[in-house]
DNA sequence: GGGTTGGTTTGTAACGCTTCAACTCAGGTT
DNA sequence: AACCTGAGTTGAAGCGTTACAAACCAACCC
């Protein structure tokens, strides 16, 4: 079984494995008849190209490292498919590594893909700061962040705009009629909790309402679990709502189920809208009103950027900033 | 920027470049004082040796090809991670592709696969026959199928056991009192609807009651709004049930909003069964209990089948098929 | 007819590593 | 003193490709 190589087609078609090469690389130099010649030469032997061997000669493979903190996050599974169905139709390979947040992982991912001569990485950076990029860099390796920072301009990256996500769920709440609106956050010092509050203030704002229309409830984490507690803090408060808007799914979906279990009925009673859209959005009691990130797209759009900075001299760094949909469902 | 190649290791400690070759691979056969001084020069150089001239040397790659259907499939997501996470401390590299159930795309990424010499593929076949196998084999490559079929038996496969987890959903809802029980199935062709139901059957059989007490209810696809007009259909029914198994989550699922909407409580009038666990049932507004598969486990086992494929000579090909668990949550 | 041109083709030196037969040499044997 | 042993080391031949300079050659020009 064993592999057949450049100089067996040579022979076979009677040239020199150059004129194999060129066939293989550079078809247009060859003269039409030769081309011929040596493309039924690697038919009839079912000749395939030695990818290491041409890595080694070339300097540098077909690899594209995709360094996530985990693919099993449904955002990034879009992600990773956006990436990999871009970097497939240009001639790509996606190598997949799951970080775990752990630096030490990274790290050996990074080097793993050093040795492997990769193009570059597409990844959520454990720990981002400068000297990491800049140790990145010299390592020589070309990337693409997932991240949402603009304190990195020698850098391409590819974010979504919470600001604008959130705007539009609390646009979408006050066209609603209603007067104020409750904003479920997770922790205060998580970027996403700030951002997205952020759009729903600018909203209030936008639409004419005093500052006290929004009131924010601030969560611990993330969780189902905490949508329930924070929902229940709400129904007990003493300035009763008519609409929640929480920065997550999960925290929604705590929250209608704390709504539901008190007998109040959704959306009459209490609207709730998520953030994310994730798959439980949809298939809730009741479906869930949500702010949607086209993962995909986003993955897409790093491979993109990675390869035109990979083939493109006169490439320039910058940030992508993806803008979210609002998808209305029952509970609003 | 050049990398450090072994020469200039070489030149560095003073030895030649076997003898850096030998510290790479083979260290126990140096000499404690040259190892030292090898790996000193390694160091102060930040020597990192070239894949692609080992792989080159070597004939074979670190590579493994996760041909998926579409890993935003929950149940490969985490199929996915598993493999990854067994393949990564074996020193393997997880190459990531997504067929989309398309022969064209899959024959396109196993060619890709071939030139670069991975070591082989863990697949979910596109189209599984004889001839398939066969063709693969004979591309040189080695495989392990996700796929339950006992039909291959000179393939390592892994799959899970419907049948046992149909057995466990309805044998709990048996030992709840339930006289008898709804089963809702997807497409009667298809394997997951045959095999739960009669997994759902033989519990009822080993708890003695009669054949009448499963009754079937057929859809015509895993869909939420499928489960829904399930639910529907079961509540118009002349003999009212107390139980329903659903052969997959979002049937589940489409069962209780269907339910739930028309009044009647869960799991009090009807106690709901669902299959797979996704993340979904554990966030429904009554939380559903689910046979609980564990993806992760099962692409480990695959890159485990694989890796020893590789390694160890006295390799027997086998089908591994995974017990799932049932997670009882609220519903029933 | 000799010279030029430009389109084609080719010989071969890398690329960085592994492997294996061959070599070295200190220490032990006879 | 001649010989053997075995641990440690090494030179050089690949592995399959690419790229470059050189060679070839038919057609064309003076």
């Amino acid at each position: 079984m064993k592999a057949v190589s450049i100089r067996q087609v040579a022979r076979e078609a009677g040239v020199s494995v150059a004129t194999v090469s060129n066939f293989l690389n550079r078809p247009e130099v060859l003269a039409p008849t030769t081309r011929d010649r040596v493309r039924e030469a690697v038919d009839t032997l079912g000749y395939r190209p030695n990818q290491a061997a041409r890595q080694l000669s070339n300097g540098y493979g077909t690899g594209v490292g995709l360094v996530l903190f985990d693919v099993r996050n449904p955002f990034l599974t879009g992600v990773a498919r956006g990436a990999e169905d871009h970097l497939h139709t240009v001639g790509r390979t996606v190598v997949l590594c799951n970080t775990d947040v752990d630096t030490g992982k990274e790290e050996r991912y990074l080097e793993m893909l050093l040795q492997q001569q990769a193009q570059g990485v597409l990844i959520t950076p454990s720990e981002l700061s400068r000297a990491w990029v800049d140790r990145v860099r010299a390592l020589g390796l070309r990337m693409v962040l997932f991240h949402n920072s603009t304190d990195y301009p020698d850098v391409c990256s590819v974010a979504v705009d919470d600001v604008a996500g959130g705007e539009m769920a609390a646009t979408h709440l006050l066209a609603r009629g209603h007067e104020r609106i409750t904003c479920v956050t997770g922790p205060a010092h998580m970027r996403q909790s700030v951002d997205r509050l952020e759009g729903c203030r600018r909203a209030a704002a936008l639409a004419g309402r005093p500052e006290e229309a929004v009131e924010v409830v601030e969560t611990g984490a993330f969780t189902l679990d905490q949508g329930r507690r924070a929902g229940e803090r709400i129904l007990a408060s003493s300035r009763p709502t008519t609409a929640v808007f929480c920065a997550n799914d999960l925290l929604a979906l705590g929250v209608m189920q704390a709504v539901t279990r008190a007998g109040r009925r959704i959306p009459d009673d209490i609207a709730v809208v998520g953030f994310d859209d994730i798959e439980s959005a949809a298939t809730a009691g009741v479906p869930l009103t949500s702010v949607h990130v086209d993962s995909h797209a986003l993955g897409g759009a790093a491979a993109r950027l990675l390869v035109e900075e990979v083939e493109d001299p006169a490439h320039r760094h910058r940030r992508l900033l993806f803008a979210p949909h609002l998808v209305e469902r029952a509970s609003s």
